[in-house]
RNA sequence: GGCGGCUUGGCCAAGUGGUAAGGCAUCGGCCUGCAAAGCCGACAUUCUCCAGUUCAAAUCUGGAAGCCGCCUCCA
């Protein structure tokens, strides 16, 4: 099965084939830095991260690029107002990014531009435009993009300019030829950080950077632009605007946009106080369940984020990694180079190369632990008798387990070796509640003493003391494990 | 007002013309002193509604209702 990638410039799914046999070039809106990162943002990251894995394993060699954009009147806004210097406020932001990224298991992308490093390629590119009669310059500094010089303008968002002048919702400035005609580059106030330029002091507007640097590191035309939902109208229309006015070739052949993570149903936005930051998220959930949550919807659909949903893929993520636990447990390992070849991975591969269908794809490795659990109790493995796997069930389980960590190298999930995960969600467990692994252990001998003398009652008493701390007692052939809810 | 999207069991969620994956929850059973975990079974004759195309539709077409998003900074 060949890759197939839902095009929002004609609103399908496409067969993938790109410019270059081999090679793909793909640029990814990143984030303004001047605040905190919420999970909205890392859904994005996670998504392009993950679908930058998926073509490095199918054989292209990709150019991954997401920018930095660090100049920007949110950036100089937050600079009066905090008195710090723009570039240590931009600083900061890209390194929280960084370390959120990391911490999500996200890959850095090949080059990770940022605006202020390429302002003379986007003054030249500024001057490509104005060369071409595609963009002016008015008296007080500004340059603004000619849309009327710009037939095909919409054809991303599928709107008209026409309509949207009878839209009116935008703000009149006598200074444009069209009110629709949007900023290049704008003249600096005092105060402000500025370039020279051949207008005058100033600094870029927002989408000219984009145009800019994807031409740097890919050049005129290249294969994937992504970013969220909400940047298809203006941003990546007006991106289409400048460079194809400059080249007049296609600027990109195929766009990929995710969807929101919703509250309540409802964008998380700034302007509705309800998003949540990722940091916040890290504190109470693990990498792996936010990034599991994160690629258990369709990209393209909206997610809505809940305590509830975290619960539930939680719970999920265990049960993946109590399975993987039962494997170590009777030595069964993966197979060393011999990934890609079993049914999970066949079935995993067919979902991702149908428009990167991670939810299936998670779907498919809940149907294998299932399967894979059956064979251990059939074996009647780590079931109060420990019998002994024949050679047919010991292979297809070590496929099975192959399998599944061929998967976690492409979603970044069930990357660990479970007695970690365990350990580490025990720690976790334990700086949450006034109890040392000491008198657990305690307990347990107390209750194996009750149990042993049939005294029922008190051995109850002391499970359900442990339960109401969270904690979970399981009797087993080996005697008896705990662990946190 | 313009443009786009969504509506699948109690909840989350795959599904893109061939007769409803999976997860969570719930109820039975096996196992257990009892539990937990795991497994087995039950849980949508049906996919918001109405009409149409088709041998066949959750999937295509037309219409209705509800919700959401973009059109202003936004992943």
């Amino acid at each position: 099965m060949s890759l197939k990638v839902y095009n929002t410039l004609h609103g399908k799914k496409e067969e993938f084939v790109p410019i270059n046999k081999d090679k793909v070039g793909m640029y990814v809106c990143g984030p303004t830095v001047y605040d905190t990162s919420h999970i909205g943002h890392a859904r994005s990251v996670v998504v392009f991260d993950t679908i930058f894995r998926w073509l490095m394993k199918i054989g292209y060699k990709v150019t991954y690029v997401r920018n930095f954009t660090d100049v920007d009147d949110k950036i100089i806004k937050k600079s009066n107002e905090t008195g710090e210097a723009c570039s240590f406020i931009t600083e900061k932001y890209i390194d929280e990014f960084h370390n959120e990224m990391d911490a999500l298991n996200v890959l850095r992308p090949s080059i990770e531009p940022k605006a202020t490093k390429h302002i003379t390629h986007i003054i030249d590119f500024i001057q490509m435009l104005i060369a071409k009669g595609k963009a002016y310059h008015v008296e007080d500094g500004d340059v603004y993009f000619s849309l009327d010089s710009f037939k095909n303008y919409g054809k991303l968002s599928g709107r008209n300019p026409d309509d949207m002048r009878a839209g009116a919702r935008i703000a009149v400035d006598k200074k444009k030829k069209n009110p629709l005609d949007f900023t290049l580059w704008k003249p600096a106030k005092k105060d402000e950080p500025f370039w020279e330029s051949p207008w005058g002091k100033g600094r870029p507007g927002w989408h000219i950077e984009c145009s800019a640097m994807s031409y740097e590191y890919l050049g005129e035309g290249f294969d994937i632009h992504g970013g969220g939902k909400d940047l298809i109208f203006p941003h990546h229309e007006n991106e289409i605007a400048q460079s194809e006015a400059v080249f007049g070739t296609q600027f990109v052949k195929y766009w990929i946009h995710n969807g929101f993570v919703d509250i309540n149903n409802e964008k998380m936005s700034k302007s509705l106080g309800n998003f949540t930051m990722i940091k916040k998220v890290l504190e109470k959930y693990s990498p792996e369940v936010i990034r599991m949550f994160l690629l258990s919807k369709h990209y393209r659909s909206p997610i809505d984020y809940s305590e509830d949903s975290m619960r539930e893929v939680s719970l999920g993520l265990d049960r993946v990694y109590a399975f993987l636990q039962r494997l170590e447990d009777v030595d069964v390992k993966p197979k060393q180079g011999q990934a890609d070849s079993g049914d999970l991975w066949q079935a995993f591969s067919d979902a991702m190369d149908d428009d990167f269908n991670s939810a299936k794809a998670v779907g498919f490795v809940f149907e294998c632990v299932k399967k894979g659990n059956k064979l251990l109790d059939d074996a009647g493995v780590g079931n109060g008798t420990s019998g002994k796997l024949d050679a047919s069930v010991l292979a297809s389980l070590e496929q099975v387990y192959t399998d599944i960590k061929a998967i976690s190298n492409i979603l970044g999930i069930f990357m660990l070796d479970p007695a970690d995960y365990f350990a580490a969600k025990k720690e976790k467990g334990m700086s949450e509640v006034a109890i040392t692994p000491k008198q657990i252990e305690d307990l347990i001998q107390q209750r194996l003493d009750a149990r042993k003398n049939k005294d029922f009652s008190k051995a109850d008493e002391i499970r359900d003391r442990l339960q109401d701390l969270s904690i979970i007692l399981e009797d087993g052939p080996e005697g008896t494990i705990w662990r946190f809810e």
